[in-house]
DNA sequence: CTTTCTCTAATCGTATGACTTTATCGCAGG
DNA sequence: CCTGCGATAAAGTCATACGATTAGAGAAAG
């Protein structure tokens, strides 16, 4: 059981029948149950699964082909595609990588795009943000703290926060990556659950982003995102039991 | 008539009907032609354009759904979905963006993104690079110095240029923003075709960038790339006959 | 024995029509 | 004015049939 459907609804509606086929395959082929070799588990063991028609089954195959999970070809069926053409930063597939055990490169992967990211997002938000936006990113921060940490109300807060900054950042492509980090946190969140030292800890630095980008210093900003990445990369990596020495000396780096 | 069809192959065949009718409808929303408001141009007259049959719409209207260009609901209808759903780093979104006409913001924040993310890139292949990665960064290269300007292949010898220094990274999520940076450079062939000028003086740019790569200088490749892109963006939106004051202050900040 | 060609068969793609589910809207009743 | 219930429209699902494409086997040629 893990937690789903926080950031922006997917469209792809998961209590339609297609949709749920196109999860349970995709989720098959994320957690490596399916290799890059034929898929398709011959059309009627599905049928064991849910008794689906050959329409839903098909329109789930065009969803996992929009996504690059799978290739249809003519004659030689339906393959599960080469992890390269996946598009790791569609936000159903982040998701599914959710149901799926967890992948420590990939979760790196991730945090490492989120550091390269998210300060530079910090730093426009702070530049442009608007009246809006501040009420908008202190609703969140507000909603963090008065909440118990771990709380599903918390969780959806902390996700909102960091939305909320991308979208002061005025950059549409930009915003499209804050999936991404909701991923990366609700990583944390299923790997850490219980560590509420290190929640407690993090709320002072996520209000230091506030302000930062309140009062429009678009460098402090940046540099205060970086830190709190950093800090999030190392605890929740430290929770999947691995040691992390490049991760503590590229925060000194950064915040400098 | 327009470049397409570069970077990686998009799963999503153009030459089956579902595939053109998606395009067809994923243009008439991207362009605006069809608003946040009833899709759907009532079903029949899809079929005065090329008549297909509800199979084939059902499933571009699924690949649609799938890269959140629209949304279908039992009673109300099928509706395109507003900008802030769509999935914009979809290697298709940003194709059928190409048959749009040039939405500037859009250009702008593509390359604000890109900016962002590809000099970490090329710090990240300074330091991870094997010789393969060498080797395939060089090959481009090559291709781009002995090849005629705006020709095909040069093009897509300067695709592979970039691909190749994400490939270098080593980070899968990363590398997913590669198609982004390919429809930057799209855009730029799309709009400054016959400035051979301009593209002969990126040769050395990115040369150096190579040089910097196989030195292992992350730093050096990193302010290197940044160059690359401000001046990229710089004549692009020339091209495009608007001012760009701030963006060329950027580049002095970031090369430093 | 190797190469090339053709032809088959398996699989995806497309077409149709009927039926089910969902949720909106309007009317009737409280 | 509010409540609820049923008519209704649109998407969703099912079943079936046929067409298009091509991998791969087997035949024919060298």
């Amino acid at each position: 059981m893990r937690i789903r459907d926080f950031s922006r609804p997917t469209t792809l509606n998961e209590d339609r029948l297609f949709g749920q086929v196109a999860q349970k395959l995709a989720v098959a082929i994320i957690s490596g149950r399916i290799h890059a070799g034929e898929l398709l588990p011959n059309e009627d063991d599905l049928r064991a699964d849910i008794s689906v028609s050959r329409t839903a089954y098909r329109e789930a195959v065009k969803v996992l082909t929009a996504k690059g999970l799978v290739e249809a070809r003519p004659r030689s069926g339906t393959r599960a595609a080469p992890r390269e053409r996946w598009n790791l930063l569609d936000p159903d597939v982040l998701s599914w990588h959710l149901e799926a055990d967890p992948n420590e490169k990939f979760i790196r992967d991730l945090f490492e795009l989120r550091r390269f990211v998210e300060p530079s997002a910090a730093r426009l938000a702070a530049q442009r943000r608007s009246a809006a936006d501040i009420a908008r990113i202190e609703a969140a921060y507000r909603g963090m703290v008065e909440n118990p940490p771990y709380a599903e109300v918390t969780i959806r807060a902390d996700l909102a926060f960091h939305e909320a900054i991308f979208a002061a950042a005025q950059n549409a492509a930009l915003q499209c990556l804050a999936s991404a980090v909701a991923a990366t946190l609700q990583w944390s969140m299923l790997l850490k659950t219980g560590d509420e030292a290190a929640y407690v800890e993090s709320l002072p630095d996520h209000e230091h982003v506030l302000t930062a980008i309140v009062e429009r210093d678009g460098d402090l900003a940046a540099a205060r995102m970086a830190g709190l990445v950093i800090d999030s990369l190392n605890t929740t990596l430290a929770s999947l039991g691995s040691e992390v020495p490049e991760a503590k000396i590229a925060r000194i780096k950064h915040t400098k």
